[in-house]
DNA sequence: ATGTCGTTTGAATCCCGCA
DNA sequence: CTGCGGGATTCAAACGACA
């Protein structure tokens, strides 16, 4: 027997548009969301060989999800979102329109981005937002809003703009318990899904192309 | 004799409010803007020992001086501002209105701040908005856009905002030439200054508090 | 120099009383 | 009931005193 919710089965990455697969979600059924939606800046990634085609729907801010996000987060949950300095007056907007934003969280990078050389610094941070409905507390001991992680070896990236599945572990621990479920609206690498599973949560993932599904379930697999 | 720029003395504070005091500034005649404005947050010094009075105009978002600090820059000059992550998007909005906004920059404190202690990650940085008119080229080599700079010790504050010299001895190093005139719109504790002036550059700054002009010449005298 | 312990502090936020 | 204003509070990192 498979849990679910709502329609949808848990600790599956479902091939859906994220505002159709929150249709399907009960009010208040979820613990924690942690997005990584397209920045909504047209990303192609820069590296010499292409590696990856354009991300899907990253023309223009989309935001439409986060009125569904709010509806089926139970009050005092959690969620992060990451960003980008460049668009962070956007996202910041339309999160506080429906969540209380608490910290701009610092992920600090290691190496440097590219980017124009002699006219600009080194990019080597993207943001998190956190924020919350209702009361929110933190587990554990006090951190700090700045999080000196490393980006996973260039070599390893199955999704152009992957996040290292430290950051989501330390997301998870502060901002859930064990058996909660984890919404990760937008699946990509996966490795949310990866850190709910090593860490004894329930996911439930949605992304729109079949590619990268493929490449997360591998990553899940390997996890297990 | 001493220099003069427009109407009004080099390497001096001088007691005026910043939109007075830029009308005095011909066009194109400083090389780099240092801005330390009221977050318009109304902050009160939250230490103990109330040691300092609420900031003048911290109510709201002043920014109407960003049109002439825009006019008195030279081409291919910049604009360095201080802002905080609930600010930022208010503050980014109005600076790339004459402003090309070309990085964030993490100023990474040490230690932590106080909050909600147990709903909120620990405030442990500050953000700069590094913005251009025209091209502006960076000295030196390539850095990344994260500065891990420790705060001046409490103790040795004279002003309840106070930005350690070090922050600003790295912008004028990046953004400036020896002898080029820095503006610093919002002196507060003078730290812009006396970067400036033991750097070799020259400095027109404003404030409307006596009592920090005082104490930052205080400084200012200290540095010679 | 290295280590331990006690003290101090922070561009806060919560929360309560009062208007 | 909403809005404002001031006092109380809390934790980890930084610092200083001392061994």
């Amino acid at each position: 027997m498979t849990a679910t919710i709502g329609e949808l089965t848990l600790d599956t990455i479902h091939q859906m548009d994220v505002n159709d697969g929150l249709k399907d979600l009960p009010e208040s059924s979820i613990d924690l969301i942690i997005a990584d939606p397209p920045y909504g800046i047209n990303y192609r990634s820069g590296s010499r060989k292409r590696k990856f085609t354009t991300i899907r729907n990253d023309d223009t801010i989309m935001a439409d999800w986060l009125t569904d996000a709010h509806r089926v987060l139970k009050d005092g949950g959690a969620l992060y979102c990451y960003t980008r300095w460049d668009v962070y007056a956007e996202w910041y907007n339309r999160i506080s329109q429906h969540f209380t934003i608490k910290n701009c969280i610092i992920w600090h990078k290691n190496g440097g981005g590219m980017g124009d050389l002699r006219g600009a610094y080194s990019p080597a941070h993207e943001f998190l937002i956190y924020a919350v409905k209702g009361r929110h507390i933190l587990k554990g001991k006090r951190i700090s809003d700045v999080w000196q992680v490393p980006r996973d070896p260039g070599a390893t990236y199955v999704h152009p703009t992957q996040k290292p599945v430290k950051l989501a572990e330390m997301i998870i621990e502060k901002s859930s318990e064990p058996v909660d479920i984890v919404l990760v609206p937008f699946c990509g690498s996966g490795g949310d899904c990866v850190a709910a599973k090593k860490l004894g949560r329930r996911f439930i993932a949605f992304d729109v192309e079949q590619q990268y599904i493929d490449a997360a379930n591998g990553r899940l697999a390997e996890a297990a």
